[in-house]
DNA sequence: GCAAGGTC
């Protein structure tokens, strides 16, 4: 008997059916010579610090290194504390049980560093020795999966990645471990500061953002705008400078020559300009452009949303949901027209699919190399029917996401006219000459600016028109908004295009901080730290999350760069760099954060009395 | 009590 293990019970199953297996026993699915089976992700974890005799939080434990990890069985949150998932537990035990009887066994976690964490802990946990063999494929059709199963690949090939996916794990354990317990110690350890590499420099953005908003200091400036008319229609224009000085825009203002100082035709135009201009369709989305729509339209939180679009895909209505591509490839592509034809009755999209049938599809999110362990998140085609409001919205979006992405470009025309009168002005207008995929929400561009006209009328250089009307208008500088969740997520995935060194910025250019899969749960678990609290649709620090943030402001832990680094050494060990240096580096670090948290934390001690204080 | 990673 060969043994299938899939990373989750859905790619156990799709695999099984693949090969015609329909057998139903609890936790696998059997056929001739075959069994499918699964993960629910990982199942196993690093045992906590109690488990290597660190008991309780002791200074004299620090840094705590151990020489061997242990591996423990997941465990939940009950009334009684944190106990073994008895649900993985059996997991683990039918896997067992599959694992004795097998002659071959067939890794099938997904194609990716965790992917083969997941495999690795639970077969050296079960203390398995038999033969392995790869399945790694990136693409969950019939087709990919057959092909897949002619081409395993010998499991050693993966040792390099499991090494890196190992020295990850670890990693996280001996900074994140030890950096918490050493600044929850020094601080007088009433409460737990946690610290990570992940959560540490996500808190540092926040906090970094408030207080640049609080110091801001708003700058007085001056524009002046007119009003012009041609053939009946009126339109705006703007200076092209702004000025700081009051006396400076008064003068100039005065010099603008409108019909009310005597100046019947007082606006030159100097310039036309007209170009058209192609707006592509939005890529299909990830986890990551859903959590954010869903944020800005709907006000849902970043968990919310994976909750609810989680729902939807156990109850089949959705692709796989953690996923990080927007892109599919050409073999799941080859089915959307038919995936479109079951949405021609959608009471809002309807319409639009109904057009989609009629024209070639847009495939800019047709891109196989884009896609990683799992492609976009596309419906699925089966009926939806009675589901609640918030789950219907998020349906929706990806519904709509859908058709909008195949859909056409939407062709615009842009409009400048230079207009002199004293000083220089400008007007901008767009019109859309066809909507293409903006037809399917009928929304306004988020970017779009107050000064912004529709429609120009025609004009000529040379013309001369009546100003109207002038104004002089002072502003003020505005500082950066807030991070809200979903301004917060779209950082976490970019921080690593504003790293400095290119190195480290290439080796994040893929991942950013956290992963799609975990992103809502660190901005849960700042939340839960009391770091942060979310006001209206803000996230905003606390009293406690700012003491933090300023014993570690200046310290690698607090730097996306970490991260950098990290993917640098962990890319390099995955091509067979050794282990050994790296691990050292890290025992290293530990030491020295541990050191440093043990002394520093001694500063802010007071300050999380202050807020016991504030609060009673 | 604590990380980050995966998923029901």
């Amino acid at each position: 008997m060969k043994i299938v293990i899939a990373e989750k019970p859905s790619v156990g199953r799709e695999l099984a059916k693949v090969f015609g297996a329909t057998t139903r026993k609890d936790g696998y699915i059997e056929s001739k010579g075959y069994s499918f089976t699964w993960a629910f992700g990982h199942l196993l974890q690093l045992a906590p610090p109690q488990d290597y005799g660190f008991i309780g939080w002791r200074k004299q434990h620090l840094p705590m290194l151990p020489a061997k990890f242990k591996l423990a069985i997941r465990k939940i949150k009950t009334k009684d504390g944190f106990v073994e998932d008895p649900a993985v537990r059996k997991q683990l035990d039918t896997i067992k049980k599959l694992f004795d009887e097998a002659t071959e066994i067939i890794v099938a976690t997904d194609a990716g560093r965790e992917g083969e964490l997941i495999f690795r802990y639970i077969y050296y946990y079960l203390k398995c020795k038999k033969p392995f063999k790869r399945l790694w494929i990136s693409s969950q059709t019939d087709e990919a999966i057959k092909d897949g199963f002619r081409n395993l690949k010998p499991g050693t090939d993966y040792d390099t990645l499991f090494n890196s996916a190992h020295c990850r794990s670890e990693s996280d354990w001996l900074v994140g471990m030890n950096a918490t317990q050493a600044l929850s110690i020094s601080a007088g350890n009433r409460t737990v500061l946690s610290l990570g590499r992940v959560q540490t420099p996500t808190l540092a953005m926040i906090c970094a953002r408030f207080l640049e908003i609080k110091t801001f200091v708003p700058q007085t400036f001056y524009q002046i705008s007119i009003l012009l008319i041609k053939d009946e229609q009126i339109f705006k224009a703007v200076s092209t400078s702004n000025y700081k000085n009051k006396e400076e825009a008064e003068k100039l203002f005065s010099l603008v020559e409108d019909v009310p100082s005597g100046f019947p035709t007082g606006g030159n135009i100097t310039a036309v300009e007209a170009k058209p201009r192609k707006e592509p369709p939005p890529l299909l989305h990830d986890l990551s452009s859903l959590q954010q729509e869903a944020n800005k339209k709907k006000g849902f939180t970043a968990d919310q949303t994976l909750n609810l679009l989680q729902n939807l895909y156990e109850s089949k209505l959705v692709s796989y949901p953690r996923t990080g591509s927007r892109y599919i490839g050409d073999d799941v592509f080859a089915g959307v027209p038919d995936l479109i034809t079951k949405f021609t009755n959608h009471p809002d999209f309807g319409k639009q699919a109904q057009f989609l049938q009629t024209i070639t599809l847009n495939k800019r999110s047709v891109n196989a190399k884009k896609v990683t362990d799992h492609h976009a998140v596309l419906p699925t085609g089966e009926e939806a029917y009675g589901l609640s409001s918030d789950k219907q919205a998020i349906y929706d979006m990806v519904v709509g996401r859908m058709i909008e992405a195949f859909h056409q470009e939407c062709l615009k025309e842009i409009t400048k006219i230079t207009i002199q009168s004293g000083l220089t002005f400008i007007a901008n207008g767009t019109v859309i000459r066809s909507a293409g995929w903006r037809s399917v929400f009928n929304e306004t561009e988020d970017d779009k600016k107050d000064e912004d006209n529709a429609a120009l009328p025609k004009v000529a250089v040379g013309e001369q028109l009546p100003i109207t009307e002038k104004s002089l208008l002072e502003k003020q500088t505005k500082p950066k908004p807030m991070f809200n969740e979903a301004s917060l997520l779209k950082a976490l995935e970019t921080c690593g295009k504003e790293i400095e060194d290119e190195e480290l910025r290439y080796a994040m250019k893929d991942s950013g901080l956290g992963t799609p899969a975990t992103r809502a749960s660190i901005i849960e678990t700042l939340i839960t730290r009391e770091y942060i609290t979310r006001e209206k649709r803000n996230l905003i620090p606390s009293t406690k999350g700012l003491a933090v943030y300023e014993v570690v402001k200046d310290k690698q832990i607090a730097q996306a760069e970490l991260t950098g680094q990290w993917e640098k050494r962990l890319e390099e060990i995955r091509s067979g760099a050794s282990v050994k240096d790296f691990k050292s580096e890290i025992t290293e670090y530990t030491k020295m954060i541990t050191n440093e948290l043990l002394i520093a934390g001694a500063s802010i001690s007071g300050r999380l009395e202050d807020k016991k204080l504030e609060q009673a």
